[in-house]
DNA sequence: TTGACAGATGAATACGTAGTCATTACGGTG
DNA sequence: CACCGTAATGACTACGTATTCATCTGTCAA
């Protein structure tokens, strides 16, 4: 009672009711008044606290938890220019995609930072998922998809945020991207199975106009060229399961059987492996299989494939780190980190 | 050069260079003297056409492709108090959440909004997302994840954005919750079971201690009590496939396996599957097993698990329904939509 | 011709914060 | 005691937009 005798003034409009209920949230003005102290003031102590007086700042403190006052993250980045957000343009399908996801937002709360999410069904929309991008003027961009086109990744080379693209080999010089490498990856893989004795081979991709798709084709298909092994290459239409379950339907019809086959993607070799069961073809024992990107579930014991593992923590770091270097120019740079090779089941035949 | 020569003061600070490769990004200003209008048409044009003349807008916004102008959706968030943000809080790990992420995020997207995406690893995290939440001034915010705390979610009571709780049913009361009708359908996946004929069940629950799994047992409880069956309650520490893959082993080592094993989730149920395998147990010719939450592995030919299909498109629907509708009051309201059996190849058994 | 009126536009302002600049107070040095 | 440098703080402004209010133009009816 004795603090509002001292404030001579009546109450004004901001104090009307009894304010707890109010709706209007407080602001920095509010906490200032309260305090005694200017609003300069309470916003150095939220932003620059070194620059408070230590007494000065705990009463300011004190008295923005009394008000419950939350410093307006919208009006700092109108301000400060920058937004702490970082935004991700990711397919909607695909668990490969959800996996890297939860990975980048962890990395970046870590750093004080949040994702906005943009996920598109259709290749068209990512037209208009980069638009909003543009309207929110996030400190960052990170494009993860291998059917965004050439023309779409041109369009985020204006004036804007650092852009990096994530598993798009097709970027490469046009924008900084990181990626696993693909082709020594599978070319590991097809080592792997040289080193098996297998002599036939079938590559079984995803999407052939996928840039990714090819480039693990030709590391397939130059390792195993190596030993003589040819290897002929067929496309499951999708980087899905049920297309690598359809697509083994084919196989079983073939007339005789590779000895191994070699698929783009984890998701599609689940596919396959299951497809071809119900055939009763069964992986190992009637053919080798290995698959790519080494998500949870091709560890999962039910399937245990040898594949070729991401490390994504590492992929995650190379792509911030890339977005946020300010000291060199990045913008034809390309990082390509090696993965490792994990053996499962799926080549490990009981006979030998 | 005319131009130049009309206007009498000297170029200023933000026209200086060439201008064509100042990194400086064009506003309405910029946009306006190009046009020759004022800054306020430039708005107009692009937050309310129909007030400004056709050959105006159609000058403006020839001047604005000229110049490559995108509106400042951070300026236009601090004016008009909206930000067409939904924050989500989700749990990193587990297939379940990232499955419906993408379902939010498509759906918001087509409304114009954006999904700023806080993923926690640990419980502790909760409280960090939550104050980032607070930060930036979104429009909605929706929570996701059983682990999260009554006072955590008390927190977000406070004056703010509208707040929802999704599949959540300790929220029941506190926050507006939707969720699975998750007791009737463990309930439906019980009545399918006694109506083959079993006698003997074990549920395997995730985390005791999370509401959904207390009310899935209960549905299962009550329904299998009806029916003169009891339902001991075994749990596997956690919602994910290791821990599934890991109490397997305790099930193995039983002296009499139950004839059917009511499993509290998809992700642990596909676990426990692939762990009795190794122990030479078959589903379902040894125990007949059902899962809950219909994921996509869940339908993978490997598994096809007899589960409770939850209708996530709708849950997203309802959630995003409930945080924007604005007649009634929606504090204490709870939405449980009902889910749908889908019965696989884990309960049937060859035999009959 | 004049008044009323609607349509179109510009000037000014507010949103909430961070930083620049100026001011004050204070302790130390010559 | 005068001087100066430093620390602490307040007044003020800019960030880019949307909106209110006032102004202006032209049209139509009286």
């Amino acid at each position: 009672m004795g603090d509002a005798q001292k404030n001579g003034k009546p109450m004004n409009a901001s104090e009307k009711g009894v304010g707890r209920s109010s709706r209007r949230r407080v602001t920095s003005k509010d906490v200032a008044s309260e305090a005694g102290v200017s609003q300069a003031t309470v916003a150095r102590v939220f932003s620059s606290p070194h620059l408070a007086a230590p007494q000065t700042r705990a009463r300011v403190e004190a008295a923005a938890t009394r008000l419950g006052y939350v410093p307006n993250a919208i009006a700092r980045s109108l301000k400060s220019q920058t937004t702490d957000i970082v935004a991700a343009v990711v397919p909607a399908q695909g668990e490969y995609w959800q996996s890297t996801l939860t990975s980048f937002s962890r990395r970046l709360a870590a750093q004080g930072r949040q994702m906005l999410l943009f996920s598109f069904a259709e290749a068209a929309d990512v037209d208009s998922a980069l638009t909003a991008v543009e309207q929110y003027r996030v400190d960052g961009v990170v494009l993860a998809s291998s059917t965004i086109s050439q023309q779409q990744l041109i369009r985020m080379l204006r004036p804007g945020p650092p852009v990096v693209a994530f598993n798009q080999p097709a970027a490469t010089g046009v924008l900084p991207q990181v990626s696993v490498d693909n082709e020594a990856g599978m070319s590991d893989l097809a080592e792997h199975l040289a080193g098996l004795g297998v002599s036939t081979v079938l590559y079984v991709g995803g999407v052939a106009s996928a840039s990714t798709d090819q480039i693990r084709y030709r590391g397939a298909a130059r390792a195993l060229g190596g030993h003589g092994i040819a290897c002929p290459y067929l496309e499951a239409g999708a980087f899905t399961y049920d297309a690598g379950y359809k697509i083994s339907a084919q196989l079983a019809d073939m007339d005789e059987l590779p000895e191994a086959l070699m698929v783009g993607s984890d998701e599609v070799a689940c596919g396959v492996i299951d497809g071809l069961r119900t055939a009763d073809i069964d992986v190992p024992e009637d053919v080798l299989l290995t698959g790519f990107d080494g998500l949870p579930q091709s560890a999962w014991a039910g399937y245990d494939l040898t594949t070729l593992v991401q490390p994504i923590d590492v992929l995650v770091d190379e792509v911030i780190e890339l977005l946020f270097r300010q000291d060199t120019q990045t913008s034809a740079m390309s990082v390509v980190v090696p993965g490792s090779v994990r053996v499962g089941r799926t080549t490990r035949r009981s006979d030998g």
